[in-house]
This record gives C-alpha cells, sequence and structure tokens, in this order.
DNA sequence: CCCATTCAGTACCGTACGGTACGGTTCGCA
DNA sequence: TGCGAACCGTACCGTACGGTACTGAATGGG
C-alpha cells in the first residue's frame, strides 16, 4: 500500500511530522482492529512507541488526535478525476461504473467504516464535530468527482436533469442502497464484495434509464 | 404518544414486568439525550427510580439491558400494511408515497437514530449482536410491509421485476440516498423533515419510471 | 401479628481510562 | 565537550464506570 509515498505525501501540507503520521497510521490500525474502546491513548503510545506525553503534545487531546485521524486519512485518499475526454454513451456508462465500483469499495474499506463507526458513536454528543469533518473531507471529495462527471454527460447532451444534486442523490442511492448500513452495523463486508461489480453495474443502468437522453 | 397503551402491548409476549418496561423506556430517553456515554447504570437507575441491583436482576448485564431496550423499542413500533385493496396505478403511486414517507420518518425518529448509533457503535466488538438484532427486529419489519406492496402491484401488472429484492433495493436507495448516514453523522434532523414529502415523491416517480409497466 | 419477598437507596470494590509529571536517553549544535 | 531540545518509558493521580453487598422500608399472605 505504498505507505511511505503515501505518508509523506500526506504530510505535505498539514503540519504533520513523519513521526506523527507513523503514529496515526498505528492509531488507525488500533481502531480498525478493535473499535473505538480499543483506542486508548495509552494504547496508541504502546503501539507506536512513543510516550503519551508526546501524544499530548503533538495533538492536545484525545479528540485532537481522533481529528488528527480523519484529517490523515482523508488526505490520503485523493481521488483523481479522469480527464473528461470525448464523452460518447458507452464512455459515460464505463465512467459511471468506475465510479460506482469505486464507491463501494470505498465505503466498505475497514478505515473507512472504521472511522465512520467512531463519528458516529461521537455524533450525539459535543455537536458533532467529527461527523461534519468526516462528511466534508471524506464525501464531498467523491462528490465532487461525480458532479464534473454528471455536468460532463450533461455538456455531451448524454444526460438531461435540472438538479444536479437530485440526479447524484438518485445515482448514490441506486448504487448504495442499505448496504452501507449493513456494513457499519457489523454485516460481513467480505462476502458481500464479491456482488459489487454487478451491483454497480445495474444501478448505472437504472440510473441512464432515469436520466439518460436516449433510453 | 400513548406510551402506557404502547408499554402494556409491548409487555404483552416478553416476559417483561410493566415497572420494567417504565426503566426501559427511560433507559431509552437518557441514550436519546446523551448517547451512549450518557446510558450508565447509575443513571439509568437514578432516572428510573429503582436500584441497580434490580437492574442486573432484571436483565443480567449492561448488554442485556441494550438488548432489552431494542427489543423493547422494536416490539412498539408494529407496522401494519394496509389491506390490499384493489391496485391501480394510482392507489399504488399513493401507497408507495405513504410508504416512503413513513420509511423517512422512521428513519429520522430521535430513538431509531439513538439506537442505531448505539448499535453501530458496538459493531466492532462482539460479532455485533446488537447490529443483527437491530435489522432483523427493524428492518425486515419494514422490508416485509414494501415487499408486500411490491409483490401486490406485480400481481396486479402494475410493476414488472425479476427479482423482488433487487426492485426493493432500488426503491429504498432513492428513498433514502445518503440522509439516513448523514442523520447519524449528525446532521440536524430537524431542517431535513421539511423536504421528506418532496422527496418521497421523487424517488417514487423515479421507481415507477423504472419497474411501471406503463412508462 | 409474624415472616418472606421485593426493591430502593447507598456504600463499596476493582478496574480502566484520560491526563500529568518525572527520570533517563538520544541527538543536534555550538 | 557541554548544553538544550525532543522524546521514550513509566509511574502517578483523579475520576468514573460496571458490578456486588448491605440496610431498611414497604407489601402481602398465613
Amino acid at each position: 500500500m505504498q505507505s511511505v509515498a503515501a505518508t509523506r505525501e500526506a504530510n505535505a501540507g498539514s503540519g504533520l511530522t513523519e513521526r506523527q503520521g507513523v503514529v496515526l497510521e498505528e492509531a488507525l490500525r488500533l481502531l480498525v482492529d478493535g473499535g473505538e474502546k480499543a483506542l486508548t491513548t495509552a494504547g496508541v503510545a504502546r503501539a507506536a512507541n512513543c510516550s503519551k506525553e508526546s501524544l499530548y503534545k503533538w495533538f492536545g487531546d484525545r479528540d485532537g488526535l481522533l481529528s488528527a485521524m480523519i484529517g490523515f486519512q482523508a488526505s490520503k485518499v485523493r481521488t483523481q478525476d479522469p480527464a473528461a475526454d470525448a464523452l460518447n454513451a458507452e464512455s459515460l456508462r464505463r465512467h459511471l461504473v468506475v465510479f460506482a465500483k469505486d464507491l463501494l469499495e470505498v465505503l466498505a474499506g475497514d478505515v473507512s467504516l472504521a472511522l465512520n463507526r467512531l463519528a458516529i458513536g461521537q455524533a450525539s454528543r459535543e455537536g458533532s464535530k467529527l461527523g461534519h469533518m468526516l462528511q466534508e473531507r471524506g464525501r464531498r471529495q467523491i462528490g465532487r468527482r461525480a458532479a464534473a462527471l454528471l455536468e460532463a454527460g450533461r455538456k455531451a447532451g448524454l444526460l438531461a436533469f435540472d438538479d444536479a444534486d437530485e440526479a447524484y442523490g438518485a445515482l448514490y442511492g441506486l448504487i448504495v442502497s442499505d448496504w452501507h448500513l449493513k456494513m457499519l452495523l457489523g454485516e460481513e463486508a467480505g462476502e458481500m464484495k464479491k456482488g459489487f461489480g454487478r451491483k454497480a453495474e445495474q444501478a448505472v443502468s437504472a440510473f441512464l434509464t432515469l436520466y439518460g437522453t436516449k433510453g
């Protein structure tokens, strides 16, 4: 997973030492393996071979550590939108299917599920700071990619919609349905991943039936 | 909210004293107000004017209390499927819109959100027992209602689909999209509820475009 | 009138966590 | 070589929670 390169990349504009990145990586591993309960300051310090004092010096607070983890992970998952080459009906469909598969893969990822669980667990208390952060830095990214794709499709006369948000909402719902919630609730993600390809194609077909210009 | 009648109803076949129902109600209130952190045994005992010893005698364990809360709430939310009267295109559409609104209302409910957050937070650890319970006793209910509705539509020649689960997945996704996750993450649910009506109609229109027999 | 059962209220115990303080070590630098 | 900064490892503190034990007051049945 090229963690070294990814880490260095992530540290570029976030004021994070390489060492701190390694610590955050370890903290994410703990969170993925054992949930929020396993994410104790002592545990992170032990797993990352650093002192609790350093943790508090770097991140100020346990909540600061959680925020840093979300920001760190978000900065790693850069989504590159493929240059909008000349679109025709078939290439648009291919792009949409790729997007759908990517979306399902991301949502089913260990770290994504763990961070979403963490933010949801913290949502009641404290004004859902983590929830907003996750939404802003995670969702927005993939949302922008989809918006660009949809807009390109409309510009090329292949899609017809008035409200882009509405169209994106339909696309998202058709792709994800209730799978995300099921996985968040603990349904074994491993067994579902096999169906992602078929699911993505079905969702895109349905979406094109709704918003495609030529049936 | 007719809590007395609802409580008595819920106790019917679950071996719960009326007193225990009151305690569970109070526990749910605590959970809704303050999240899992606020759901301490001492807190429940204080709020419900009972002793911790009684809590442990009745529910055995903190996890037992959580399970009892989920079961209790599920037993209160009985979904009645309206007798499938003679369906035509317009009545099917009306039924679907009502279903969509009900679904959105349920998912946006305080208690539903709190219990889902609780189960999701517990999902990493302990084999996601609560998650399965929530899925089985909550989702299955509304899923059956939808399945009955779709099947009736097909029988009446108004809907066309091969795989009922696939059709239900599309319906669910079009209705809910990512609203549920946003609410679970702490987005203010109050402001969203205004849009439920329009959202439901749009989703049903899209669904009928996909699966209706007369375009 | 007596006894058993139930339960509220409280005190208690062990544990685990967040956060802080301190001693010892390494490393860069003058 | 000496100095200071960063930092690891650990010990420590206060608190809060889950769970248990005890006491005293009701209640009800013989």
